[in-house]
DNA sequence: TTATGCGGAATTTTT
DNA sequence: TTCCGCATAA
């Protein structure tokens, strides 16, 4: 068996993982260090090498781009298209539990809630129950309930003495009635339920085992509880889980992601092998050095030093900035002068903490007549005007969908009102059924005749619909719902460009239909299946690979990207890392990872930068640079504008009065005292004067703001 | 039903 | 500053 095609491009490292006898394995692979190439090539060597069958390998990863990359390259590999499972998570589950709708208690027909429909049935559900929602936080109830879906809990299961709690737990069940009625699932909920009905069916469960016996994951650092239940329960007792991670890269924790998982993996599995993948193939060794300075900084981490065998490359380099307008300035030169010399804008990349900050860039890049893009924000499939067509699509497909049944059944308005609705909701929850069925009741008999008549039209334009729509092409279906819905129509009355763009938009929807495939079981229709790929997969919120624009997203979304160029911009303590990670340790080092990973997706030329002030959410903030600076090596780092003032010290008196002085009393960063909080660090302040408030960090009372006149601090 | 103004809040994001 | 949700008015 010729298997050079398979070892020969890899290097030691990769050769043993790839070539790793069968059985458990966990392999550490730091940032570029090749970790797809070592799933795809372990891919091929089950297939080519152990004579596996490629229906018994599940492949898992956590993005769509990820699932599709790793899909084109295993193909590229073996020369052809293979029938194994590769997907995401949640696409893996929505699979599973469209196989098996009876056992997860499903309606065949379910539909899937993203985020945003997911908050409006929540609020809805806050009405019902007669929630002050501000008191009840909708944000924050998504997110408790989020949380306990990723933990595996049901409503049932926790248990609390805390009143605010249980009031939680009660709207967590309320909500997961409302799912029911409406035959809907969120996203936590694919997952929980493949757990469940693996958990809860032998058989089944049983049948998996048998037949995934290789399961493969990518970006193991960011399984959640419930995703690692879910592929422990497979794997154990004989299977062969592959899993590829890299704790330094481990940034998610804020959504439920466990780094810990890695460690856990090696308790379940003290059998398993690990590899570890050091050599890195992206950037210069100045960069690596400097990165690897800065993430030694944390703490527990399993281990590992990236290593190049390329050159020293240039040195970082560091813009102290006066404000943000400077920074964004610097930054805007500075590619200037790298188109200058021939080089490609799409080379480079501004990453940034929050998208708060890429408006001053923006408006640079504006200025300077440079081409940009932005990555993330709004999706296709999530604009409002898709959402609406699609709402429309998912009543014809199951009438029982109440968040698309509320979305589009006075839209365009049919003189349907709140009245008449509130009165369906009601009756809805009483009787326990769907706003559809209730409606079918209500036209017969509760409702005045203007209303009833109203509502009846709406009933009968959607069976009409879905009577229509039968046989015709998937498109043609989509084309069809937009006519008769009136929608097409009514934003085309929007004579403005918001209009134009929502006709676009919609036209655009019939070509994504058209051009769909789908995927594997065709035991549902093309509808349903597109339905369920419009939610899992919102699209691409990707530049045009043709177009030469300067690349900038925030540090997250630019985990597993690479760029010759670097800018790591707001270096500031307080936006990065940012404040409300600061409080506890694991928050700062995970801010830590991220900067790690901003500094790793480097190639050639590393910039970071940092603003002395900045002006945020409409107020001017003064801050120290990050402490993450500091923890590069110095001599890896060329100061652009050696900085003559070190802070440039707006230094506050106690008296209130706010000027440049040269003998400082109260400053950025200092400790002061407090006659009640006691000791704290000053963080920011605002105003002039006797207006002017300070905020500092006390050590025992936590963050506050303070009337500079009043406060009477001193300098510890 | 639709337009306007106020108050409050404001990481990070995929599915 | 900007965005969102809500209340109020037309």
């Amino acid at each position: 068996m010729d298997v050079s095609h398979i070892l020969d491009p890899l290097n030691d490292a990769q050769r043993e993982a790839v070539g790793s006898p069968l059985g458990a394995a966990l392999v550490l692979a730091g940032a570029g260090s090749g970790k797809t190439r070592v799933l795809v090539h372990r891919i091929a060597w089950l297939i080519e090498v152990e004579n596996v069958s490629p229906h018994s390998i599940l492949a898992v990863t956590f993005t769509n781009k990820a699932a599709a990359e790793m899909r084109g390259r295993i193909e590229t590999l073996l020369g052809q298209g293979v029938p194994l499972w590769v997907g995401t998570f949640h696409g893996l589950a929505h699979r599973l539990l469209r196989l098996h709708w009876r056992d997860a208690g499903l309606p065949q027909a379910f539909q899937i809630l993203d985020s945003e429909d997911q908050m409006r049935l929540l609020r809805k559900v806050l009405k019902s129950l007669e929630l002050d929602e501000t008191r009840w936080v909708p944000r924050e109830i998504q997110w408790f309930i989020n949380a306990q879906k990723d933990e595996g809990h049901r409503p049932k299961h926790i248990k609390t003495d805390d009143p605010t709690r249980q009031q939680m737990v009660k709207i967590y069940q309320a909500y997961e009635e409302a799912c029911r009625r409406a035959g809907v699932v969120d996203f936590a909920e694919l997952l929980l339920r493949a757990y469940e009905i693996w958990r809860d069916n032998p058989g089944l469960l049983e049948h998996y085992r048998e037949r995934f016996r290789h399961v493969l994951v990518d970006e193991f650092q960011d399984t959640n509880a419930i995703q690692y239940k879910w592929l422990t329960i497979l794997a154990s007792p004989n299977g062969l889980p592959f899993v590829v991670g890299d704790d330094d890269q481990s940034i998610y924790r804020w959504r439920g992601a466990r780094v810990e998982n890695l460690k856990q993996y090696r308790r379940d599995f003290p059998k398993s092998t690990l590899y570890k993948l050091e050599q890195n193939y992206r950037s210069t060794a100045t960069i690596l050095d400097a990165a690897n300075a800065l993430i030694s900084h944390n703490s527990g981490r399993l281990g590992k030093t990236l290593w190049t065998a390329g050159e020293a490359g240039e040195r970082i380099k560091m813009y102290a900035a006066f404000n943000e307008r400077d920074e964004a300035d610097f930054v805007v030169n500075r590619i200037r002068d790298w188109v200058a010399k021939g080089e490609a804008r799409r080379d480079v990349a501004v990453l940034y903490r929050s998208n708060a900050q890429s408006r001053v860039f923006e408006e640079a890049f504006l200025n300077a007549r440079m081409p940009y893009r932005v990555y993330g924000g709004l999706r296709f499939f999530e604009r409002a005007e898709i959402k609406d067509a699609l709402a429309y699509l998912r009543l014809i497909a199951s009438r029982g969908d109440d968040t698309s049944f509320e979305r589009v059944v006075n839209y365009p308005t049919r003189g349907i009102g709140a009245k008449t609705l509130t009165l369906l909701r009601d009756k809805a929850r009483a009787s326990g059924t769907s706003l559809w069925l209730t409606a079918e009741q209500c036209v017969k008999t509760e409702l005045g005749q203007k209303a009833a008549e109203a509502l009846r039209n709406f009933l009968l334009l959607i069976e009409r619909l879905a009577a229509e729509v039968q046989g015709l092409e998937l498109h043609e279906q989509v084309d069809h719902v937009i006519q008769v819905s009136g929608l097409l129509d009514m934003f085309k009355k929007n004579r403005n460009e918001r209009g134009e763009a929502q006709v676009e938009n919609l036209l655009e929807l019939v070509s994504a239909a058209r051009g769909f495939t789908p995927e594997g079981d065709t035991e549902i229709s093309p509808l349903e299946s597109f339905l369920a790929h419009a939610v899992l997969e919102s699209g691409e919120g990707q530049a045009d690979p043709y177009d030469d624009c300067v690349q900038m997203m925030t540090l997250h979304s630019a985990k597993g990207l690479e760029f010759p160029v670097v800018f790591l911009t707001g270096l500031e303590d307080g936006l990065f890392p940012h404040q409300r990670s600061t409080t506890e340790l694991a928050g700062l080092e995970e801010e830590r990872r991220l900067c790690y990973v901003g500094a790793t997706r480097a190639m050639r030329q590393l910039y970071i930068s940092y603003a002395e002030q900045r002006r945020l959410y409409g107020v001017d903030t003064y801050s120290q640079p990050s402490r993450f600076i500091a923890e590069f090596p110095k001599d890896l780092i060329d100061e652009i504008r050696p900085r003559l003032r070190v802070s440039r010290p707006y230094h506050v008196r106690p008296s209130g009065t706010l000027e440049e002085s040269p003998t400082p009393s109260i400053r950025m960063g200092c400790r002061v005292r407090h006659a009640k909080f006691g000791d704290g660090i000053v963080l920011n302040f605002e105003g002039n004067g006797p207006q002017a408030r300070i905020q500092v960090n006390f050590e025992r009372a936590g963050m506050k703001w303070l009337m500079l006149s009043y406060a009477n601090l001193t300098v510890v």
